[in-house]
DNA sequence: CGCTTTTGACCTGCGC
DNA sequence: GCGCAGGTCAAAAGCG
């Protein structure tokens, strides 16, 4: 898979190209707390993730920074105030949304966080239906759509709306005994 | 048995 | 005001 560019929606669209990058695991910036996780090694050879990095963490800055005020535009088409569903379901609080497009054959890119699936919607321009998903985390609301391009079908659109208040699962999972470590050393 | 996915219905906002 | 498009809900089905 290839991050082959990734863009804040947060005000105008404004475009960052962000430096390729490879990997089945990558937690995106939409994570406030501590550092944005990094991917492991092992799955992003080859790549300038330097840059990568120094971006994401940008991205979460501008994230962190919004948070709690105006709202975001949103991606496409304009058309965002439409929060569904009957009234007084969840109101619609300015989030910060990013969106980046990855290059992989399948929709869900596992980004070290879980997320279940609460609907599809086949969208006008698009060939492609479109995937909303909400992360399980109970105290986590963060949403993300996903949608394949229609011009480039091996393009896959990630949007993420809101941020994690929780660190990634995946990372902590490999993290855990490193940290453990760390821990008993700096014992002595 | 609990969690996730699927899918149709429903709601809201925008453009005409 | 009406129709369309997008976003969400929730019941049912599927799966480990």
């Amino acid at each position: 898979m290839q991050y082959s560019s990734m863009e804040s929606l947060e005000g105008e669209e404004q475009a960052q190209l962000a430096p390729p990058a490879s990997g089945s695991t990558l937690c995106p910036p939409p994570y406030v707390g501590q550092p944005a996780p990094f991917p492991p090694p092992e799955l992003t050879s080859g790549v300038d993730l330097g840059s990568l990095f120094q971006l994401l963490q940008q991205q979460q800055q501008q994230a962190a920074a919004t948070v709690g005020r105006g709202s975001a535009s949103g991606a496409g088409g304009g058309r965002e105030k439409g929060k569904g569903g009957s009234g007084g379901r969840g109101k619609k609080v300015g989030q910060p949304r990013f969106a980046f497009q990855t290059k992989s054959p399948n929709d869900i890119l596992d980004d070290g966080y879980r997320w279940r699936k609460y609907g599809q919607k086949t969208v006008k321009n698009g060939a492609y239906p479109r995937s909303y998903y909400r992360c399980t985390h109970h105290t986590c609301n963060v949403k993300k759509q996903v949608q394949r391009l229609s011009k480039d079908t091996s393009i896959v659109v990630t949007t993420y709306e809101g941020i994690h208040n929780h660190p990634c699962e995946k990372l902590m999972e490999a993290l855990t005994p490193l940290l453990k470590q760390i821990q008993f050393l700096t014992r002595f």
